[in-house]
Formats: C-alpha cells, structure tokens, sequence
DNA sequence: CTAGATAATCAACAACATTTAGTATATCAC
DNA sequence: GTGATATACTAAATGTTGTTGATTATCTAG
C-alpha cells in the first residue's frame, strides 16, 4: 500500500479544512476518471464531451441548432464539430439541415442515441452503488452526515462571500 | 439565448428523479470544464491529469515512488512518466533517485509547485463564488436544502442496493 | 556470478480535443 | 443584385494522454 506522509509544518498551517477540500478534489478527480472508463467501454466507446453533447440532447424534443448546442456545452464550434462528426459516425444522432436557414445544421438525438444515454445512466448507478458497497450502512450514514456539513459550510462561506459583498 | 423543448412522451416517463440526475451531471460537466479552463490560465499552464498528480504529492512530507503516484492517481506508469516529465518541466515536482534502490525514482513537489497548488485553490474558490454570486441569498439557501435532499436520497438509494445485498 | 524479477523509461503510434485561419453557402439590408 | 454578416465546415498544426512492447538499470535469490 501506498505510504502517505502528512505534513506539520507550523507556518503553512495545515487546516482541516484544507484536507477536506483535498479529498473532495480527489474524489471529484477520480469519479471523473471512473467515469471516462465507464464510457470507454466496448457498449459505448464514448469520450467524456461525446457522452454530454449527446446528454444535452437527449431531453430535447426538437433538433438542436450547432451554435446553440456549442455554447450549451461550452465547446467552440470549430471542436464542437468533430465532436458530433464522431456522434454521427455512431449514429447515435442524425444531422439535419434547416428548411427555413439552409445554414443551419439541426442536430438531433436518434432513438438508439437515447437507449445509450439510458443504458449508461444505468451502468453509472451501478458504478456508484458497487463503488459504496464495501462500507458498512453506518458508515454510509457518517459519510452522508459528513457531506451535509461539507454543505451547510459551503454554503456559510458562500452567504459570508456574498454579505461582504453587497454590505 | 438557446431555446429548450422538454420531451412529455407517455412512453418513456420523463421523471423529476431523471431531470435532477440531468442537472446533476450537466452541472459536473460544467464545472470540470471551468476547471479545465482555469488551469488552462497563464499563470498555471496545467492540464486536469498534471493539476491532480500535483495535488496528490502537495500535502506528502516526503516524496513519492512513481509506481505509488501511479496507482494512487490511476495512471499507467507510462503515461504518468509523460505528465512528471511536464510537471518536471516546469520545475513543479522534482525528480530523485532513491539512495536504497537506485531503480526507483521518488517525486516530491517543490516549494514552487507548493505555492502554485494554493493559488489555484484559491483561484477555483474565488471562481466558485463568482458562479454563486449572481444567487441571491433564499436562493443559495434554497440551493443547499434542495442539494441536503439529493444527497439524503442517494444515501436512501445507497441503503436499500445495501439492503438488498445484504439480505 | 548468474538468472530472473522489478522500476522506470523510451519509442512508436493512435485518438481526441483544441486552435487558428480560411472557405462555402446562405441570409439580410439596402 | 451587391455587400456585409452569419453559420457551419474544413484544413493544418499542436499538445496531451493513452497503449503496447522493448529497453535500461538495478536489485535479489540462488
């Protein structure tokens, strides 16, 4: 096992807090990183922007415009292209020209792009479940009583960040 | 501003549960992608995979075996050699061989990388704020209960996957 | 000393995302 | 129609990560 030593210093003061922020940036990186291995199995073959370009679609009922769907997911039009040219390989949504501005690129999720979004959802419940197994019901119950704190302080420093401002 | 048209289809059964786990992985994306933008900044330079490998040496009094780095980060040695080559580049981390076993290398962040982890501690805790600020202060309010009873109910879904494990 | 195991790296390659700049097409204002 | 603008795509280049398999150096057991 991996041997971890933590630090005393005196000056640089080590707070609990700050451990606290560590280990949620630890676990935030690393259910990225089960995630991104989710996707890549041979079910799905996805990449994490392919997984939520297609997620943004997948509620919609009508087609999606390219630039709308760009800002949407935060992805420049240029990348963003790519990202759908994969989508589309895979037939997992169709593309569309617009009648009315024959510009426009309407994208819209296909029906076998919304059974994937689904049976991934499923596959990451499971994850997440298998993932907590091993902890025994109270220890899940600390945990949960833990992260509510985390919160509650979340939120303290977010209303103190936010009274200093509009004092 | 994008316009969204929600699907009501009686088959298929849209459910409020569906919708928050939407906006729950909508938000995670959001938020690793602001990350990813923030490292991005001239004054880290860093990507997500370099960013974490740094955070896990950050608080470590002593340094770290690559072999122990790469299976605490979920690397393959390989790749890890790239990202320490990079975070060496910009003598973030620094590279020794242990005196014992001259076949190991150990890394250990530098007083520089150090300072570098607290800045974009800092930097993300202000960026947060500001993705907040526009809330008023019910609205946060809101916002915490509303995220007490996720967690209150992912803790509920957790217990009876338990449960019925454990039967 | 030798054989084999171990640690890290390297080499070669593929995939993806990203950027920049340029292009084709279509729309709109005039 | 003309010119300006908008929309999406393309091309080319870059950087990072990742994989696989070989390689180098080192240690350990016998």
């Amino acid at each position: 096992m991996t041997q971890v030593h933590r630090e005393q210093h005196a000056e640089g003061e080590r707070t609990p807090f700050d451990e606290i922020e560590r280990s949620l940036m630890q676990i935030s990186w690393l259910a990225q990183r089960q995630f991104m291995q989710l996707l890549d199995d041979e079910r799905f073959r996805l990449t994490v922007p392919q997984f939520y370009t297609l997620l943004h679609l997948e509620p919609l009922t009508e087609a999606c415009k390219m630039s709308d769907l760009a800002e949407a997911t935060h992805q420049s039009a240029a990348s963003l292209t790519g990202v759908v040219d994969r989508l589309d390989e895979k037939q997992l949504i169709e593309r569309v020209r617009d009648a009315k501005d024959r510009r426009q690129v309407m994208v819209a999720v296909t029906t076998y792009g919304r059974e994937l979004v689904a049976e991934i959802k499923q596959a990451r419940r499971e994850q997440m479940q298998m993932a907590l197994a091993h902890l025994a019901e109270t220890e899940i119950e600390a945990l949960m009583l833990l992260l509510d704190r985390v919160l509650a302080g979340m939120a303290r420093t977010l209303e103190r960040a936010e009274g200093g401002r509009l004092a």
